[in-house]
DNA sequence: ACAAAAGTGTTCACTATACACCCATGC
DNA sequence: GCATGGGTGTATAGTGAACACTTTTGT
C-alpha cells in the first residue's frame, strides 16, 4: 500500500431489486430524469455520503429512488465494477448489492427518477443504462445460487406464506416446474427453513394451506439441489 | 442515481494470495514499510491508478510488491469493504480479490514493503493491520466454497499434477481427511475436471501415480460435497 | 520379501424422484 | 358429487461412504 492515493473515484452503490410477481421474476428499475442515460431504464443507485457505510448508502438509495422502506433489509453485495469508462461523468465505481423483497405496492418515483416500476427479467438485453445490463444479469446468477444453499427464497415471500407460494418463488427464479408433492416434504424437513404457525389458509377453491413463517436456519444443508 | 457526486475515495484493491506448502494453507502477507501500521502484518494491495480497471491493479500490485507475475492470473472478487473508518488516513474503499497459486519460490519484497512471506492461515486473530483480519476470513471462506463447484483446486498444483496432490490441497483447504480411493474416482469421473497426460511420476516409495492436467470444465457437475 | 502408495470392485445405507393415493375445501 | 389444490406413503433408481483387495514401485 502507498501512502497517497494516486486516484480518487466516485462511489455508488447500485442495487438490483428482485421479487416474483404473478409467478414471473421482476426487477425493479427506474427511468432516468437527468443526464447521462436521460429518459433511459437504469437500476436505482447513487452515491455514498458522508460517514456512509455501503449498505447504509444502498437502504437509503432504495428508499429515496422508489419509496421502498422499512422492509428488513434483505441485501447482499454482488460485486464492484470499475471499468474506467463505465460512466461518462469520470471515474465511478460502483458496488452492486442484490435485493429480494415479497411482492409490494408498486413503488413510486423519487428523486432524480421520472419512474420507477417492476419488469420481467427477460433473457435478452434489456437495453439499460450504464453496464446495468452486466450487472442484472450477474446478480440473477447469485439469486439463482443463493435459493440452492440458503433460505433466501422466503424473503420473496410475506412474513406468513405457504408452501405453495414459497414453490413458486423456486420456479420463478430458477425457471423450472417443481414437482410440489416432493418440494413440500423437502422444505419441511430442512430444520429450521420454516416454522408452522399452526394457522391455515383457503385457497380460491382447494384443501386448506398451512402457513409458515420464516425459520432460524441460516444455510440450508443439504443444499437444495437445482435441476440440471 | 445523482449528477455530480457528493463523496470521493481513495480506490485500493487487497489481495488474498493463498497457497498450499507441505500439505498446510497458507497466505502470502509483507510487512508495512511505511505508516500507517508500520512494521504490522498485512495483505498485498494498493491503490488504482489512472485507465486502470480492477484487475489489472491487482495483478500489478502483486508483482510489484512480492516479485509474483507471469502466473495465469486466477482471480476473482471477494467483496468490497468501505467502512468510513477502516483506514487511518481517510475516505478508502477497498476490493478484496482472491488469488490461488500453487507452491512457489520465497516471495521477495518489493515497494513499500518491508518484508514479504507465507504464513499459515490460523483460525485465531493473525493481528493483521486495517480490516485484513476480517477481509482474510471472508476470502477463505470463498476458497473453502469455491472447491467444492469449481474446478479451482487445480490452480493450487502445478501445470501437471496427481490426484494424490490435488487431494492435499481439498484436504489443506477444507481441513478434513478425505478417502483417497472415492476421492480418485470422484475427480476422474468429473467430466473435463482433469485430463491425464498419459504420463507417471513415482513417489518417494510406492506405485507410480498417473500424471494430470487441468482440464477444460469451469464449473464441476454435481459439485463436491464437502463434509459436514 | 516387505512396505508404501496408486488405483479398482463391491457392499450398503441413504437420498431423490416419480407417482399413487388420501384429505379438505368451494361450488 | 366433483373439481381443485394440499399433503402423505411408497417403490425404485441413483449416489456416496466404507473398505477389502489388487497393482506397482523402492529398498
Amino acid at each position: 500500500m502507498i501512502a497517497r492515493p494516486h486516484l480518487t473515484v466516485g462511489l455508488a452503490v447500485d442495487l438490483v431489486v428482485l421479487t416474483v410477481r404473478d409467478t414471473r421474476l421482476e426487477v425493479l428499475l427506474i427511468e432516468r430524469g437527468v443526464e447521462p442515460f436521460r429518459g433511459r431504464l437504469a437500476l436505482p443507485g447513487g452515491f455514498l455520503r458522508e460517514g456512509e457505510d455501503l449498505l447504509d448508502a444502498a437502504v437509503r438509495e432504495l428508499a429515496e429512488e422508489t419509496g421502498i422502506r422499512g422492509i428488513d433489509p434483505c441485501l447482499e453485495q454482488v460485486r464492484t465494477y470499475a471499468a474506467p469508462d463505465r460512466d461518462p461523468r469520470g471515474r465511478i465505481a460502483t458496488v452492486a448489492h442484490l435485493a429480494i423483497l415479497p411482492d409490494l405496492p408498486a413503488p413510486t418515483a423519487g428523486t432524480d427518477a421520472a419512474g420507477a416500476r417492476w419488469e420481467p427479467v427477460r433473457a435478452g438485453s434489456p437495453g439499460l443504462a450504464f453496464d446495468h445490463d452486466t450487472i442484472l444479469v450477474d446478480a440473477v446468477e447469485q439469486a439463482r445460487r443463493r435459493l440452492e444453499n440458503t433460505p433466501l427464497a422466503a424473503q420473496f415471500c410475506r412474513p406468513e406464506f405457504t408452501i405453495a407460494e414459497l414453490r413458486a418463488v423456486y420456479e420463478a427464479v430458477w425457471g423450472v416446474a417443481l414437482d410440489p408433492r416432493n418440494f413440500h416434504r423437502k422444505v419441511t424437513g430442512l430444520p429450521g427453513f420454516v416454522v408452522p404457525t399452526g394457522e391455515m389458509r383457503s385457497p380460491h377453491t382447494g384443501r386448506p394451506a398451512a402457513v409458515y413463517r420464516r425459520g432460524p436456519a441460516t444455510a440450508l444443508n443439504p443444499p437444495l439441489q437445482r435441476p440440471a
